[in-house]
RNA sequence: GCCUCGGUAGCUCAGUCGGUAGAGCAAGGGACUGAAAAUCCCUGUGUCGGUGGUUCGAUUCCACUCUGAGGCA
């Protein structure tokens, strides 16, 4: 684990575009992005990995059009990534972007990196210590889930009501943060807390489950017929390992299965397909919650008239800051 | 034409010696502070093929009927 040196704060108004996985944003951020001459920052966990191509759906040179990316196909696939991190090297991106003269649009499904360059949150105070997680875990296997939930009852009720006495790993990080001398004094460790003196705004696509859940299906089908197996093959040939944090990607770890002769070609195919519609689900979940969202539906494949009205819509809001 | 076995949740099927039903998978809902495509929690969604009959009461028993599979002609 290492410390991020400095905190950045963005410098000043950008666009973010979430929604669930397939929907259609990388389309339609780009046609936004090529109208309105700006540069995309990627919030996805996946596509940020170098050779995670067909399985992240990581746009190719083809479809950026042109179009400046920041933050994809830029970290080795045997570097274990984080959202701290990611909220800095992200705000980084778009103060650059920013001196160019240009507006930063954020494009992504991961709900927590976005929650994290949209809120002022603060990874930088307490760094991960492995001493005391590794006692934790010890304490967790020798009396029970239960008990380490209990301390974390004891240190704060209000984080542990929200953290479930089996999720051992999110119990475990709350206590390390709570056992830290900057945060024990300390009630504004917020995970809400609003990100004061920055305009920004987000833009939610979403279009109905059924079309959802179809375009996905289709599009593992496209996968594995771009050469999904091999992009898998040529990764584990080149010495990574498949237990690699990155290597748990959706579409990744089913093909080593059928690699490994554990299920068949048909089965991997269905686990990703499965395990994307989840996905997807739980990215609606995450972005559903967010009220700061302004929502358009792209049922029915309507997307130049979505994209020209997210386009009014972002040069309305430029007008009012 | 005759015989046999089926028809119950989106799918595959249990089950009720008569008191309106439950598993797996699929699905839905939710939590979320340094792995987040991760980690974890909750939930059965139903004209029991149709119409009658017997019964206090039928998804269950009976009759007819529709429908699927197999067998015999």
């Amino acid at each position: 684990m290492q410390k991020i040196e400095k905190r950045v704060s963005p410098k000043g108004p950008f666009v973010v575009i979430v929604g669930p996985t397939a929907v259609g944003k990388t389309k339609v951020s780009i046609d936004v992005a090529k109208e309105m001459d700006s540069e995309i920052v990627s919030a996805d966990s996946m596509q940020i990995y170098e050779h995670l191509d067909i399985g992240s759906a990581k746009p190719d040179v083809i479809e950026q059009d042109g179009v400046k990316h920041h933050m994809l196909d830029c970290i080795p696939l045997d570097y274990s990534y984080s959202v701290a991190q990611f909220q800095s090297d992200a705000r980084n991106s778009i103060n650059s972007i920013i001196n160019k003269g240009r507006l930063p649009i954020v494009v992504g499904g991961t709900g927590l990196y976005v929650h994290a360059l949209t809120h002022d949150i603060d990874f930088t105070r307490v760094v991960g210590d492995e001493d005391y997680r590794k006692q934790l875990e010890a304490i967790s296997e020798e009396k029970g889930k239960e008990f380490l939930h209990n301390m974390l009852i004891e240190k704060s009720l209000d984080r542990a009501k929200n953290i479930h006495p089996n999720n051992v790993k999110r119990v475990i990080r709350a206590l390390e943060i709570l056992n830290d001398d900057s945060v024990k004094n300390n009630d504004t460790y917020d995970f809400e807390k609003p990100l004061h003196g920055i305009d920004f705004t987000i833009i939610g696509l979403n279009m109905d489950r059924q079309q959802l859940y179809d375009r996905i299906n289709l599009r593992v089908d496209i996968m594995i017929e771009d050469g999904l197996i091999d992009e898998v093959e040529s990764i584990l040939a080149s010495g990574f390992s498949k237990d690699l944090v990155s290597m748990q990607g959706i579409g990744y770890k089913e093909i080593i299965e059928y690699l490994e002769g554990i299920v068949t070609l048909g089965q991997a195919i269905y686990n990703i397909k499965k395990a994307s519609r989840r996905l997807a689900k739980k990215q609606i979940t995450w972005f559903k919650r967010d009220k700061r969202i302004k929502w358009w539906d792209l049922s029915d494949q309507d997307y130049c008239g979505a994209t020209n009205e997210v386009i009014e819509y972002i040069n309305d809001w430029r007008m009012s800051i």
